[in-house]
DNA sequence: GCCGTTATGCAATAAAGTTGCATTCGGGAA
DNA sequence: TTCCCGAATGCAACTTTATTGCATAACGGC
């Protein structure tokens, strides 16, 4: 997704200790094309070095405290984590796959929202907007056909 | 939400007899003004007459399935119900407060989407396009000023 | 080296939803 | 009416995902 983060400045611009499991964690997210699961991180992240589930669940919901990590939840049971948008790397919308869970990202262009009377009219904080496409991925679809 | 849709016609024309508990779970969604959890739709009508809540769950999954529901998944864990969009009733964008799990339904206009280009250039099957806005709402906002 | 803070591990628990199987209901055919 | 079939419901057990409480370990300043 974005390798030009420096993730240990961003780390400590958050007030977080960049320490080894924070940052393989970072890695991870931000290595892969698109958002995983916290268990899809976990599986990566302990194969290398063993790690307990639970302190990857914690590190990842201080991330996205932080708004380094954008937690997208979807049809699918388990939330899928991102890099939060950043100097680096822009809003986009998701797509989420109804049939396999995937969930994938989009080029941040392909699809505008007009804000403007949003923000005037509506009576709370509004922390972000977030655009979600849902249906049936390339690949499901193929899988469809082939009955 | 919509008070002018005939669930009886909805039910039939999906292929769904129009039975008692089906009705019941039509009618508190389309009473409520914003999208509420499975508990909290079993809670209603089991109030009124006792009901197994996985038959809820059964007959949401299959309501959503039909495309008379629309199954809207937020930070918090539980999935909201509402009514999906039909003639009675424009898509529109929903709030989702971060501090209370509160689900709100915004006046469809409240914010447009330019879809064209997605529609375009995406390999796959697009189902539905949802815009969701995070954020504190109103009444936690006030709870947080007081402290 | 000592001490307080922060991070991690482990086990138990929780919340939301799902599954398998048994039972009941409702409506048509005999 | 009675029988029968498929749809609907109930109940208990289970799964998945995430959270909590408490104990231990690692880290950094003094």
């Amino acid at each position: 997704m974005c390798e030009l983060c420096d993730y240990n400045l961003m780390l400590e611009e958050a007030g977080l200790a960049p320490n080894d499991n924070r940052l393989r964690i970072l890695e991870v997210i931000g290595a892969n094309a698109y958002p995983l699961t916290a268990a899809e991180i976990f599986a990566v992240i302990d194969r290398t070095k063993p790690v307990n589930r639970v302190t990857v669940y914690r590190i990842l919901d201080s991330l996205v405290q932080r708004r380094i990590v954008e937690k997208i939840s979807g049809s699918s049971r388990a939330a899928h984590y991102g890099l939060a948008p950043n100097d680096n790397h822009l809003p986009h919308p998701h797509f989420h796959c109804t049939s396999c869970g995937l969930v994938d990202c989009l080029a941040p262009e392909t699809l505008s929202v007009d804000q403007d009377r949003l923000m005037k009219t509506f009576a709370g904080e509004i922390e972000r907007v977030d655009v979600r496409i849902e249906g049936t991925c390339r690949n499901c679809l193929k899988l469809k056909n082939r009955t």
